[in-house]
RNA sequence: CAAUGAGCCC
């Protein structure tokens, strides 16, 4: 079961959705029973294909066969949904896990944030944010990156800057993610001299820049006419 | 640690 879902996992990585459904298949052709984990790499598979419909299919298998649910299936599906732009039945989702008994955890809840985040909506993003904290569950880098990044996209450094620093004073340590958006951020702001200079941390501190870094410091410094600092 | 979550442009 364990090198059938393995092999699943990379086919569903490699987006041969096809060809991890015929594993999917002959497994159970040889008698050997999905698991949670095999079921929740192939649901995930297909959220991130955009085939809701498949995942819910499996979903539903998978509960007739009395095989349950992790918190991980569920969070694929909500990620699925929250892609499609189907914020509202994710929360509904939301109910449901409880229903089963599970307990949301920190990436269920950094999956809504990260969505509300992009649309702009950083009230509900912090909402969720209170209420994750609330229900005893500690945001990590991951949470405060997107965070932080749906600050930086609404143009308001001093919240992404509060909780940069809140970051700091927790013990957690920002990656090149995390500077990545603090970049973005500043870029957007026409702060280029000052995404230079969180470049420059973020090197002191040893991450490394990769594309997406410079993507954005080039996108600001071109918007500030600085082509040539760009170059 | 066999499965889920965060960053630029498009």
């Amino acid at each position: 079961v364990y090198t059938y879902t393995t092999m699943i996992e990379a086919y569903c990585k490699i987006r041969k959705l096809r060809r991890a459904e015929m594993l999917f298949r002959r497994m159970q052709e040889q008698g050997l029973s999905p698991n949670a984990v095999t079921y929740t790499v192939l649901i995930g598979g297909h959220c991130k294909e955009g085939n809701l419909t498949q995942a819910f299919k499996l979903l539903d298998r998978m509960i007739g066969e009395g095989c349950r649910p992790s918190i991980c299936t569920y969070n694929a599906i909500i990620d699925g949904l929250c892609r499609k732009g189907r914020i509202h039945k994710a929360h509904g989702l939301l109910n449901e896990c409880i229903q089963h008994g599970l307990c949301l955890d920190k990436a269920t809840y950094t999956i809504l944030i990260s969505r509300h985040c992009k649309q702009g909506n950083i009230n509900q993003a912090l909402k969720l944010f209170d209420d994750m904290i609330d229900h005893g569950c500690e945001p990590d880098i991951y949470t405060y990156t997107a965070l932080i990044s749906g600050f930086c996209k609404v143009g308001n450094l001093e919240n992404a800057e509060k909780h940069f620093s809140e970051v700091l004073e927790k013990g957690m340590v920002p990656n090149k993610v995390t500077y990545t958006a603090m970049i973005y951020g500043h870029c957007k702001a026409n702060q280029a001299n000052m995404a230079i200079k969180i470049m420059d941390k973020m090197i002191e501190n040893g991450c490394t820049p990769d594309s997406v870094t410079y993507g954005a410091l080039i996108d600001g410094l071109c918007k500030e006419r600085k082509v040539e600092e760009a170059r």
